[in-house]
DNA sequence: TGGCAGCTTATTGTATACAAATGGCATTCG
DNA sequence: CGAATGCCATTTGTATACAATAAGCTGCCA
């Protein structure tokens, strides 16, 4: 995508995640482009994009509301994505090069070492966090799965409250990837399978209680 | 989508899936404009909606082509729909209500009857194979799991040459519905995914038969 | 002869004007 | 007083003109 629409979506999109937008507001076309200082044709694109990426719903007249998520929603895409994301790491088992196996060690020493101190450092985390499974997915080597995945992951819940998790989910979530190298090492799939079931799952649990968090000072918020 | 755009969509997916449009030809929007009876404008909406279905490729400055699926595609695709129909079927399982499974067994009956006569009916049996398919990711009840079922669902090979693949596969195909319907009946998840799961395997070796002829056949009239 | 520079043409991206459709409000009739 | 209807405002859909960008070609130079 060229600038103007790569700009509008990628304005668009953080204003859903940081919650500029407020989940289940309208949305008018017009007024985007406005605040994204483009025409509404590449507006339009990026709705279409973010409708597809479900974070943006229309109603019976083509009307554009932000997604607003239930608790059940949100359930509903981590199962999805556990269910991805271990076959991306049962594929990924039998097909990952000793180079890809470098880069996961090294994001994983990189993100032990954003906890392993006194002030941990959690955008680092996250970062290499991300990196990590990312060359998974890559490794795994199925566009359409990582297309899908992609549609699965980074949910709005996820930038506005989800980053404060306790230290504890953290260290847990890194002995996680410590057992999926050595599953990887030893191309056991069924193995990397089901520590991924786990590590996205324990996310779940984690993101859900951010969510009722989040649903609450929103509400609050509206009360007010 | 309103008139035009859901026109120009039909089209472009249906010339894409009939072969019409040749797999790896590149595509341009006015031609296909023209070709629709419409502006540019709505045939870019459709573009970037058989993009997203991977119906069509963009290479780095933007220019669109129709995909060229080879077997490895062909095969990823359908493991991912096999996993995800298998998790609809386990679902289902839990949800389905009475009524949705008397309009199971009603397409189930239908079905049976289009290919237990001497002359067998070919589209009627699809019709009500997909509509039982239909019921299925409904009773699922997961929107995300539905629009994602959608991507992996008929691609353009099946329409081309799949629709005469052997009796002996349709019938067996049918008795899989029918195991189906006890494992509902019990509400038995693990044996309805099960069974799911060979289903479409099984259909992946139909279409992989098929593509391979049809890709010949393409070969050949190139060659011509 | 081979490759590179600059121009020309083909194709896509963006803006804008206008058309169509939808929702809300007010008025009217039962 | 309530519900239905018609009009007006708002919003989205479509067409078209123009801008930007990339591909291909031609001719020049090494």
């Amino acid at each position: 995508m060229s600038r103007a629409s790569e700009r509008a979506y990628n304005n668009i999109r953080s204003m859903i995640l940081s919650g500029e937008l407020q989940p289940g507001s309208q949305i008018r076309e017009e007024a985007l482009a406005e605040l994204c200082g483009v025409s509404r044709t590449p507006v339009r694109d990026s709705l279409r994009r973010l409708e597809a990426e479900m974070f943006i719903r229309r109603n019976d007249s083509q009307r554009s509301f932000v997604a607003d998520w239930s608790l059940d929603d949100l359930e509903d895409a981590f199962q999805l994505r556990a269910m991805l994301e271990a076959h991306a790491a049962k594929r990924a088992a039998t097909r990952i090069t000793r180079e890809q196996l470098g880069r996961l060690r090294y994001h994983n020493a990189q993100l032990k070492q954003a906890i392993d101190i006194p002030n941990p450092d959690v955008p680092k985390f996250l970062d290499h966090n991300r990196q990590f499974h990312a060359i998974i997915v890559a490794a795994a080597a199925s566009e359409r799965l990582a297309s899908m995945l992609g549609q699965v992951t980074e949910q709005p819940v996820v930038l506005r409250t989800a980053r404060q998790y306790d230290l504890e989910n953290l260290r847990r979530s890194h002995h996680d990837h410590d057992e999926l190298l050595i599953a990887f090492d030893k191309r056991d799939g069924e193995w990397a399978a089901a520590v991924m079931t786990g590590h996205i799952r324990r996310a779940f649990h984690a993101y859900a209680e951010a969510h009722s968090t989040d649903t609450e000072i929103r509400k609050s918020n509206l009360a007010a």
